[in-house]
DNA sequence: ACTGTAACCTGCAGGC
DNA sequence: TGCCTGCAGGTTACAG
């Protein structure tokens, strides 16, 4: 660890350890879900036991109409599968919610690779999985545990905090600059910790976060933000998340090919994880430290608090 | 109501 | 070689 987080000796090499779902990861999971989910439905479930995961199997006898998103939040349109003699819009929808967390992720098995060949060794990350009545299977892996499953009545979302709170989604057109600034100004917090809050903002994580404020030359440790620089960091997220999108489609794995290549992981990034090295824009060191906890990189010279 | 802190969880890297 | 320690991350519970 580096004392004063300058000088040549300070250098920390970023290690990739893999993509870390934010939003635009988030947003390509639910792109190929849309795909492939809708209409099926739920026939059995299961679950470990963790209170974080244990409500998956209420999905069960349930149809999936829709995969929609929030910030890092999926959320899976659910209607009751039992006969269909039930008028539509009785009330009694429900909503599969899955976060991600850090090493998360949703898997489809076709029907196919489920009767062929010699069975699967189980998973030992394997969270939840949902029987879908075509034969496939729709299962959950998290390494560490950082996820979340809900099966929450549809839009009640009061069970989880952050997304009950969201704040707006990044290009969502009535957000604007004067907007943006008014939620930054409700707080006291350091913009980049407010900025993982997720209310000012839905879908932030801490590599866009570092960036966004590099780009917008905001110190991640300010405390306010004028109007014309909470319009440039707004402008900033946006770009960085939607630069992220264009790539998510390399960014994944193939699901349906567990031994497929893991694509092209490498994002360029200017500030993220490059604390000790040479600022892109002026050459100074780059500082990472510990902000209220979380690491953070920041160029001294170009971010001034 | 708000703010800050610790906890959750596990693979991996680095030090000795 | 192998053990031990610290780190990473988003969200939540809790203390002040």
């Amino acid at each position: 660890m580096s004392p004063d987080g300058a000088g040549p000796e300070a250098v920390r090499t970023h290690r990739y350890r893999g993509p870390v779902p934010e939003l635009p990861e988030v947003e390509t999971v639910r792109r190929q879900l849309e795909a492939l989910l809708p209409g099926a439905t739920v026939t059995g479930a299961r679950a470990h036991p963790s209170p974080k995961f244990a409500e998956a199997p209420r999905a069960a006898g349930h149809r999936i109409d829709a995969v929609d998103r929030r910030g890092k939040y999926l959320l899976l349109g659910l209607t009751p599968a039992t006969g269909t003699t039930a008028p539509a819009g009785t009330g009694a929808e429900r909503e599969l919610v899955v976060h991600l967390g850090m090493t998360g992720g949703l898997h489809v098995d076709s029907a196919s690779s489920s009767g062929t060949g010699p069975p699967r060794a189980a998973d030992p990350y394997e969270r939840a999985s949902w029987d879908l009545d075509d034969g496939r299977r729709l299962w959950f892996r998290d390494v560490r545990r950082f996820g979340r499953i809900a099966v929450v009545p549809a839009g009640d979302h009061r069970g989880l905090p952050t997304l009950h709170h969201l704040g707006p989604e990044p290009f969502d057109p009535e957000l604007d600059a004067a907007g943006f600034h008014r939620a930054l100004q409700g707080s006291r917090r350091r913009i980049k910790t407010l900025l993982l809050s997720q209310r000012p903002i839905a879908g932030v994580g801490n590599i866009y976060a570092d960036e966004a404020l590099w780009r917008a030359g905001i110190h991640p440790g300010a405390r306010r933000v004028g109007l014309e620089r909470a319009g440039r960091l707004l402008g900033h997220l946006r770009e960085v998340l939607a630069e992220s999108l264009d790539h998510g489609g390399t960014t994944l794995r193939d699901y349906r090919a567990p031994d497929g290549a893991p694509g092209d992981n490498q994002r360029r990034l200017d500030c993220y994880g490059r604390g000790g090295r040479p600022c892109h824009r002026c050459g100074a060191t780059l500082a990472a430290r510990a902000l209220d906890q979380r690491t953070t990189t920041w160029c001294p010279r170009c971010q001034r608090n």
